[in-house]
DNA sequence: CTACACCATATTGTATCCAATGTCACGAGA
DNA sequence: TCTCGTGACATTGGATACAATATGGTGTAG
């Protein structure tokens, strides 16, 4: 049996980055929200220096913005800062998927397609979005990095939001190129063509960005108020 | 007339991690050397708690690591993990360049090939470094990114060290191709080839980290104590 | 009615104190 | 001589208390 969840790491700071970091990709916050390091204390437990900690933690993995003697708030992307992320993405996912698929087993090679399949009757917005996510994390799980796999995770993470605003605005319209995306990676990665693999990666996440780029009213007003 | 430095930012914990950032870059710290909190306490006047927000910013930084209940250290690397660090630049600075070439002026150009120029007759070692790092910053700072610019910062920060140590080791030996590819890149940005000018930046981070990979000896053993 | 100054309140920033944990040296026993 | 347990010490983790700063509302002057 295991310890209560506020034991788990014997780290209170960690504790409450990992908490209130799952809390803003799944929703719980929006960007923009003000947080009060208070509301963390009485949440998390604790007093306020280990919010303080996982605070600046989570300032360093960009989804929270700390302002000095002002407060902290979730996050939020313009849409031209959105796109950097994707075209970052575009070039980084490809190496990480390289260094990966080279150590992919049959096992998750299955998961991977079980994955792709069940995505297409996925019933709700989270549903989508956990089954994308679990898909595309499953073709880089195969090889431990030390930067670029977490630098990854820090991308996908910053723009959950916005995805999950996106996907929820479509529906599920348009969603057949995507399926069939994912079934060509899936298919390239079987018969070992890494080269495809990266360009089939590549152009996925660059028709998303295009997608999403479809949608300026999704993201904060490009001059923000200084 | 400033205010003192130890008020700069009206923020502690700020100063503090930029104080010792600098500090690590500098090469006063080394990879691997123990960070007693009360020393930082000390340096850097204020009590621990900044000091405790700053080595928790320097973690997500890269530079430090932290273990709980037991301590920090200057974060230190295996070949591996470095060459993975520049196989992630050779994707990533060509796209910063072509972004911030779009808006590279006369006069930076200009600057440019001075600092070119300058590296060639530079002294030591120190100066060597600090000469490549503003010729390159200098390429990337024509165009205000919001999440590349910082991850290409950070990815330079936390090889720092490795390039400090191959620069002494080699002195001043196969340094002309080095010089060469820095003035083909200043060429191709005149032309405005930015194709070519992504190219010879891929090459130059490639070459680099072929020439590191001849020096196992300078990183941490690939199997550290655990 | 508007603009501005001022004050009350909410919130953040930091210091001090104590608790918890890990480290290391020393000594007893095999 | 080596191993293992034990205890003192060094160091980190966290809570409380207080200081510093920003915010937002109210009243007053123009």
């Amino acid at each position: 049996m295991s310890a209560p969840d506020t034991l788990r790491d014997g780290n209170a700071s960690t504790r409450i980055a990992d908490g209130l970091r799952e809390a803003i990709l799944r929703g719980e916050y929006l960007p923009g929200d003000r947080i009060i390091q208070e509301d963390l204390s009485a949440r998390y437990g604790g007093s306020r220096i280990p919010v303080r900690e996982a605070l600046r933690q989570l300032e360093s993995d960009g989804l929270v913005r700390l302002v000095a003697n002002t407060g902290a708030w979730v996050a939020s992307l313009t849409m031209a800062e959105c796109s950097e992320v994707y075209q970052t993405r575009e070039r980084l996912e490809p190496l990480l998927l390289r260094f990966s698929a080279e150590h992919l087993t049959t096992e998750t090679l299955a998961t991977l397609d079980r994955l792709a399949h069940q995505m297409e009757d996925a019933p709700g917005v989270e549903e989508f979005l956990e089954l994308d996510r679990r898909f595309h994390f499953a073709t880089y799980d195969s090889f431990h990095t030390h930067t670029l796999g977490p630098l990854v995770t820090r991308l996908w993470n910053t723009t959950q939001p916005y995805r999950r605003a996106y996907t929820t605005l479509v529906g599920s319209r348009n969603r057949r190129i995507f399926h069939d995306e994912h079934h060509m990676l899936v298919t390239a990665l079987y018969d070992g063509d890494l080269e495809l693999a990266e360009q089939i990666l590549a152009l996925h996440i660059r028709r998303t960005r295009l997608h999403l780029e479809r949608h300026p009213e999704l993201f904060d007003p490009t001059t923000p108020p200084h």
